[in-house]
DNA sequence: TAGGTTTTACTAATTATTTAATAGTATATT
DNA sequence: AATATACTATTAAATAATTAGTAAAACCTA
């Protein structure tokens, strides 16, 4: 898989909010200053070529939909982080947040419980 | 504080490890296919001005070390990831994990005793 | 001291990323 | 039919990131 660069990601993550859309949606979604309604059709298509998206005609015009979802690329920035600065170990990762974070034992605790509830 | 980009990172990944170093020591240290001299060079001035390094001239020439700590840019790092993929929470992150890992309750629970251990 | 070496400083060239104008096509509207 | 609207596709322009050549300074050595 390939990194996005800081403008794919932006459009990426309101695909995966909106699940399915058109350009105009996505416009809709953007921070002002909006940038031109073909800036977006651009970074879409490019994102169709990256293999991240896909479209369906509708009529005279598209529907975007995301292929790559976002879990799967949630999981590829994880390990791209441990990688580079944790070794590759989740542990060392969450020791370094207890640390910064001045999380004591329970706090650690109630993370756990709240993980392991969720893993069920 | 700001991003760093592939090829900053890379170099930034050095100096860390080294503490301080001649730009041919940074140069040693890169992965073949080696780049130019000045490439290492300007990159480090590059980080310079962004305000990750600084330098002690010695004799004539300089030797850089970092004046960002790893934990620093760690920190921002994860941060980020936090927010931009897990609604800034680090519990929603470890449970992701926990899950794409298919962690079993020991296993998380090791995690914890490891983390615990760490903290103190 | 002349020629080679090492290094920094400056600058140029290349490639990647971001942005949007322009042109073209189809549909709706008057 | 002519005009406005809504979109896609192509292309160009602007900016940022990457790579390295060239010049200059400082040192070393025969």
């Amino acid at each position: 898989m390939k990194a996005l660069t800081k403008a794919e990601e932006q459009i990426m993550q309101i695909l995966w909010d909106l699940k399915e859309a058109y350009v105009k949606d996505v416009l809709e979604r953007m921070d002002d200053p909006k940038p031109a309604y073909n800036t977006v059709s651009t970074f879409i298509r490019i994102l169709e070529t990256k293999g991240f998206v896909k479209h369906r005609p509708i009529g005279k015009s598209h529907q975007y939909y995301p292929i790559v979802t976002k879990d799967e690329y949630r999981s590829f920035s994880i390990r791209r982080l441990l990688s580079g600065y944790f070794g590759g170990s989740f542990t060392k990762m969450a020791s370094f947040f207890a640390k910064e974070e001045n999380l004591d034992v329970n706090e650690i605790e109630r993370i756990m419980e709240e993980v392991k509830k969720d893993v069920k």
